[in-house]
DNA sequence: GCCAACGTTGGC
DNA sequence: GCCAACGTTGGC
């Protein structure tokens, strides 16, 4: 079992947006990064937990728990001429983006804010509060999801 | 709105 | 294959 982190902005599709789903689940279209797709494409496997984390607003944080809902499979977003992210140089046979469903999983009793998780020694090292790092897809390790979840109750 | 980080593109 | 230019991300 892997953890994860995923990034969306609430402001485009929350954590709650997630939950009001029909079968609390969303097809995670529209990732254009090669390393983010690799780890969806290669690494998540059905039952990988995942922390759904708020980006570009006003508190940033891990908002809630999520898993992996489904296979990898060939995002049908690149096909379509009439979608923001289509790909000219994907083809049906050899599709360039995959990407899982997403589904909730556990609500936290707080959000778990970017300036809180800073402040923790125990996550100095989290992938996640590296400088630079702009992944919209991370991983992350069994101790950290651990420390986090304890963070949000 | 600013800016640092860094991925992508395209000319050579 | 190099690298400058450009675009995007995302915190602040």
């Amino acid at each position: 079992m892997n953890y994860w982190l995923m990034k969306s902005e609430p402001d485009v599709f929350s954590f709650g947006d997630l939950k009001n789903r029909p079968k609390k689940t969303e097809p995670w279209t529209g990732v254009r990064n090669y390393q983010a797709r690799n780890f969806m494409r290669d690494d998540m496997k059905p039952g990988d937990l995942i922390f759904f984390y708020h980006s570009s607003c006003e508190i940033p944080g891990v908002a809630g728990i999520a898993s992996v809902a489904s296979a990898p499979y060939p995002d049908p977003t690149q096909f379509d001429k009439k979608s923001e992210y289509f790909d000219p140089k994907a083809t049906k046979e050899v599709p360039r983006w995959f990407m899982v469903d997403v589904k909730f999983e556990a609500d936290l009793k707080k959000l778990v804010s970017l300036a809180e998780l800073k402040e923790k020694k125990e996550l100095s090292k989290m992938r996640l509060l590296q400088p630079g790092n702009r992944l919209s897809i991370l991983p992350v390790t069994q101790e950290e999801f651990d420390f986090i979840k304890k963070l949000g109750r």
